[in-house]
DNA sequence: GTTGCCTTCGGCAGTTAGCG
DNA sequence: CGCTAACTGCCGAAGGCAAC
């Protein structure tokens, strides 16, 4: 009885970066606006799947292997896969929508219109990216020698109370559209359907650690918006308002604007260097971006953040700790 | 190689926040 | 109020880097 999360979803760098660039542009900067819709959405997208996930962690305790956002390349292509469920006899993709309101999905013109509040949105047709998503995957297996095996996808609108709409003939959408709750049921249908081992022990070991392996994360950075590392605040940023900068006294940082006091303030600035920098720094890089003038503090800061690091004396350079991805 | 510069590191002393 | 632990700057030694 095995049922593991080998790929567990951590929070998108889109998001992070989001986040990172709103506490530190400038409040009349140009570009405010375009990563603040970003954002929206990017949450938006993630607050769905993870609704998804809470329903996933009630699927029958069989032979399943979950992987949450897979970015994998096949010749010149690049497709992502919120969700990917592996069994020894099929395999099921997942495409995450979290768009409340009214669906229709329009089989005429391959489109997906939204109403809500009298106003009409249309959105690029799930249904046709989930075909491409399986489409690569399926010569992604191919061509890395794995047997075939079926491949099953749905598109699963994670709001409950969003309305799917589609005329009686889109007989793809009916098959494939769901909402988040029906998902245990469908899938528990597939195990009934697929009941020959099409993977043997050895082969879906071996998937495993390919997908693993080849999971290629979108590297995003400052230079998607077109801003230069100079238009970057600095200085270390209150944990509460967020205000810049914060003053280093005594073992604390103290902000001027709310009058928070905290010890770590600056873990979180150093994330966002190495964020929105580069990902790795110096001490006299690091005292230009805290703003703080003494080397020896500086030292002291680094050397109590356990970073990785390369080099004696001047030559040290210390890099981001990579989150430990083990399977 | 020599020189100057930068950083690390341990130790020391002065200062301070926080606690009983 | 006084004590203590923590913090910080400063010092000197050591070592790497870069320019001469």
């Amino acid at each position: 009885m095995i049922f593991l999360i080998v790929k567990e979803r951590t929070v998108p760098v889109k998001i992070k970066l989001g986040k990172a660039l709103l506490r530190r542009l400038p409040k009349n900067h140009p570009k405010r606006a375009t990563i603040e819709q970003d954002l929206a959405k990017g949450q938006a997208g993630y607050k769905g799947e993870e609704a998804l996930d809470f329903y996933l962690k009630r699927l029958p305790q069989k032979n399943f292997y979950i992987f949450q956002d897979l970015r994998l390349q096949h010749t010149y292509s690049y497709f992502q896969i919120d969700t990917l469920i592996l069994s020894p006899c099929f395999a099921v993709i997942l495409e995450v929508k979290n768009i409340s309101g009214t669906l229709y999905f329009d089989p005429y013109f391959q489109q997906l219109i939204r109403t809500m509040n009298d106003k009409v949105e249309g959105f690029q047709d799930p249904l046709t990216q989930v075909r491409r998503q399986s489409e690569l995957f399926k010569k992604w297996i191919t061509e890395h020698n794995i047997p075939d095996i079926p491949i099953k996808n749905f598109v699963v609108i994670s709001h409950p109370s969003t309305i799917i709409t589609t005329p009686p003939e889109n007989s793809q959408a009916l098959q494939t559209v769901c909402h988040a709750f029906q998902l245990v049921s469908k899938i528990e249908a597939l195990t009934n359907h697929f009941i020959k081992e099409k993977l043997s022990e050895k082969n879906l070991k071996k998937l495993n650690r390919l997908l693993i392996k080849k999971h290629n994360p979108l590297q995003y950075n400052i230079q998607h918006y077109n801003i230069s590392q100079n238009e970057i605040l600095k200085g270390v940023h209150c944990p509460e308002c967020s205000f810049i900068p914060m003053a280093r006294v005594q073992g604390a940082w103290v902000c001027a604007n709310c009058n928070t006091r905290a010890k770590d303030a600056h873990v979180e600035t150093i994330d966002d260097y190495f964020l929105l920098i580069r990902p790795t720094v110096t001490n006299k890089q690091l005292r230009q971006f805290l703003q703080i003038s003494s080397p020896d503090l500086c030292n002291r800061i680094l050397r109590a953040l356990n970073l990785p690091c390369t080099g004696k004396g001047k030559g040290r350079i210390y890099f981001q700790s990579e989150p430990l991805e083990k399977n």
